[in-house]
DNA sequence: TAAATTTTCCGTAGATCAACCGTATTTTAA
DNA sequence: TTAAAATACGGTTGATCTACGGAAAATTTA
């Protein structure tokens, strides 16, 4: 179950090569890329992987070898603390993670944060979601946000006047929050959302 | 079962190295590295750890430590089709799958769906949210489901009574299913849900 | 405080495995 | 039909892991 540190060089060496050329390379390559004398050796590594998981082996057929798709489809990520609970990200010094699957993480850095609150409560969001949130500092008009306003953090809809900004919450029994530029300071633009039931 | 200091110190060794490189330290590295004169002393930790639950230890294996802590928390469910969508979940053979964090998932075998409609829109659940369902063929009162009605399926709160079964939609604007009780197959109970903006 | 227990360490002997080599045989593909 | 490529052995060596027994130091318990 476990590699060795030369297995994983072996490993590496042909999952870098089919992502190169698109096929595996052959046993004689791996051999002379090692330096090994005897092909016995190149069948000794496929052995392991395979049996491991690390590489499927389509028998008999020439450059058959096929590096596990064991790529990462998931990424930890830092849940920070609550959203709409008074408290400033920064102070937060809990190293709680959360799992979340990459096709929500675009480039730059992430966080998570638990919903607290009815305020989206329209957008389908609940207090005790999780919402997966990209480190930004400004937004788009239109994009929820998480933003802080007197030393409160909030996510609300995103908007931005001539004098002013509004956060808009998603709930009819609640007003917009309307501040001057300087007193709203954004911390992320939400991505994603994780609820369990 | 609480960790000594030194405990942790190994333990913290041996898992920033699998971090690292991906494969574990040898024993023999781990003795180095603390300075321990002889291999039984690693032994001790290591026994001591794998007994905690904080280190699995493939037996036999070279470089077979496994920190708990690195274990996978997410894992791939295939992802069927659509829910309310008119196609039986069983026609589809796709093969597409989503990685989901662990803590939704329990005991069980899970899928995942595609939602589209607008009819569990007051439950916070939106058309296009992935829904996490666990296999079930019965469900409790009051639970989300994934049934069968008339070869459609769809994503309702259940409510079993007397004489019929009540699909009920979390959307004012419409009416809950009721069906007798042969006519309604439930195939799965809602576990979680993601989101992607 | 004294006794009991646990943790931490040592050392050695023996078992197992990884990492090689080499040769012979089978299969694939041009 | 052949050369290239992939399997199938068997065997060697050193690295690595396990199993013990013992003993000092630190902790816990009586």
């Amino acid at each position: 179950m476990a590699l060795t540190k030369k297995q994983k060089e072996v490993l590496d060496f042909i999952t870098e090569y089919v992502r190169e050329n698109g096929f595996s390379p052959t046993q004689k390559e791996i051999q002379s890329n090692f330096g090994f004398k005897s092909l016995g050796s190149v069948q000794d590594y496929i052995k392991y992987l395979t049996n491991g998981g690390f590489l499927m082996n389509d028998s008999h057929s020439v450059r058959g070898l096929l590096p596990s798709a064991v790529q990462q489809n998931s990424e930890e990520i830092p849940l920070l603390g609550n959203v709409a609970a008074g408290v400033p990200i920064e102070a937060i010094e809990n190293t709680d993670t959360i799992s979340v699957p990459v096709h929500m993480l675009g480039r730059g850095s992430h966080y998570a944060l638990k919903v607290k609150g009815e305020s989206m409560i329209e957008e389908g969001i609940l207090s005790g979601d999780i919402a997966i949130i990209k480190h930004a500092n400004d937004a788009q008009n239109g994009q929820i946000v998480v933003a802080v306003v007197e030393n409160e953090t909030t996510l609300k809809r995103y908007f931005k006047r001539a004098k002013q900004i509004e956060l808009h919450p998603a709930n009819k029994t609640m007003k917009p929050i309307i501040v001057k530029d300087k007193e709203c300071e954004i911390r992320g633009l939400l991505v994603g959302l994780i609820r369990s039931y």
